[in-house]
RNA sequence: CGGGGAUUGGCGCAAUUGGCUAGCGUGCAGCGUUCGGGACGCUGAGGUUGCAGGUUCGAAUCCUGUAUCCCCGACCA
């Protein structure tokens, strides 16, 4: 891509309604542009880093048996006043052709319970899971810090249904494995508890997954003999580590980047979900649920990963892996040279975002791709082939070196 | 949902107690000089001051209503 041609352009001063370094790095960096509060436009950069995101997770969705649906924002009222949330402060209410009552869905138990109810009848049917990754919609008191806390934000909603408890839990640990994959994956693994959950009806069947960050909304005690993490709001007052006693416990803050329950029968009953069994018997399904939101995810991503520069994308979710700066470009023989390792750079399947402006200052540049936070910069310049070939400098390192144009490649790949 | 602050060219801001043709920076367009860390000069385009009423000789400024944004709190399966 060339930088000249890109939809969205950086800048250089602070959005004033920006309340959050995620906001404000996203903004300034052209990744994402406000509509209203808590809802969000994606620029081609932002957009970018947001499909690699859900990519990674869709693999590892796939690898534990997820098999991806797509369901609507958009359905009737009528299944949230079969299990009672209709009234639920969050959601938003609308009204359809015929005065029919609508609702934008905040979350898909409602939706994916009688859809799975259509096709699942025997325990030969089961065990099975479905997911999706899709916009939400909840009407929050207060949206707030940029991707963190959005009306509209984009999400991963597994679900999955089981014949009796046992199997549940089994795969309850099966998808907490995978989770701790993504974030690994995600370049947050190392940063990223799992944590007791807090509030909600099923506390005790639930766990979230925090990532550490000093501006996170939530305060959660961290046990550092037996990495137990606890959110605060379920151990307010004793303060030890119910696994291993340790009174010690660390109190840091940290951003919610997942949470998974498991319902086990809440919803089958609502719906009336059985399954025969191996003898005839009617039986009760049992159902877990597993969220995890790329955009708030790809929020707190920046929110633990940048400088007084600006972003430093882990290389997984970089909307480019290479960020090529061209200087010198009104003498032809340099322009044409950058020209040749851009092409080259797209042969090789390398992404690479193209700095190719020629009225602007190196400066400029420079800071641009600070800002933005691709993982590596190339520089070709009078200066770096007077020095033998091309500036190479990784984003979250100070050096930087020359290497002969020969080598670019291999040092790359 | 309670309390507070804000809204002025694309963006960031200014405009004494109501008083000249609403300014400045940045960005944008053109010309020239620059050219490795947000360079400089000149020229130019761009605003019925969120919206609707009201007070006044005169409103960005005062009053009423309303919308939106932000902050604090409550809330957050």
């Amino acid at each position: 891509m060339r930088y000249s041609q890109l939809f969205g352009k950086t800048s250089k001063s602070i959005p004033s309604d920006a309340d959050s370094v995620n906001a404000r790095l996203l903004t300034q960096g052209g990744f994402i542009q406000k509509e209203i509060s808590g809802v969000y436009n994606y620029l081609p950069l932002g957009l970018r880093v947001l499909t690699k995101i859900q990519n990674i997770i869709r693999e590892e969705m796939d690898k534990i048996g997820g098999q991806e649906i797509l369901m609507p924002a958009l359905t009737q009222e009528e299944s949230w006043v079969t299990t009672g949330r209709h009234t639920m402060d969050v959601l938003f209410h609308l009204k359809g052709q015929g005065n029919t009552s609508l609702v934008l869905n905040p979350t898909h138990e409602e939706v994916v319970t009688p859809l799975a109810q259509k096709y699942i009848f025997s325990y030969r049917d089961l065990p099975f899971s479905v997911y999706q990754i899709q916009n939400k919609f909840r009407n929050e008191a207060r949206a707030k810090s940029g991707l963190l806390r959005g009306r509209e934000f984009n999400m991963k909603d597994l679900y999955s249904f089981h014949t009796d408890e046992n199997d549940l839990n089994q795969y309850y640990e099966i998808v907490k494995q995978a989770y701790f994959e993504i974030y690994k994956r995600l370049g947050i693994g190392d940063i990223t508890v799992l944590t007791f959950a807090s509030g909600g009806s099923f506390s005790q069947y639930s766990h979230e997954f925090q990532t550490l960050c000093e501006s996170g909304e939530d305060t959660i005690y961290l046990c550092e003999k037996c990495q137990l993490a606890i959110n605060k709001e379920i151990i307010d007052i004793q303060k030890t580590c119910p696994k291993c006693g340790n009174d010690n416990l660390k109190t840091v803050k940290a951003i919610e980047v997942g949470n998974i329950f498991k319902l086990r029968t809440k919803y089958s009953k609502s719906f009336n979900f059985y399954y025969s069994d191996k003898n005839g018997q009617e039986k009760i399904v049992e159902m877990g649920c597993y969220g995890l939101g790329p955009s708030r995810t790809m929020g707190a991503i920046v929110e633990s990963c940048h400088d007084n520069k600006g972003i430093i994308w882990p290389a997984n979710i970089a909307p480019y892996q290479i960020h090529l700066i061209g200087l010198d470009l009104h003498d032809e023989k340099i322009k044409l040279q950058s020209v040749d390792i851009y092409q080259k750079l797209i042969e090789k399947n390398i992404e690479v975002l193209y700095d190719d402006r020629l009225d602007v200052t190196a400066g400029i540049k420079f800071a641009d791709a600070d800002l933005i936070g691709i993982p590596t910069r190339l520089v070709l310049s009078k200066r770096s082939l007077e020095n033998g070939g091309i500036e190479i400098k990784k984003r979250n390192e100070e050096k930087s070196e020359i290497i002969s144009l020969d080598f670019v490649f291999e040092k790359i790949v």
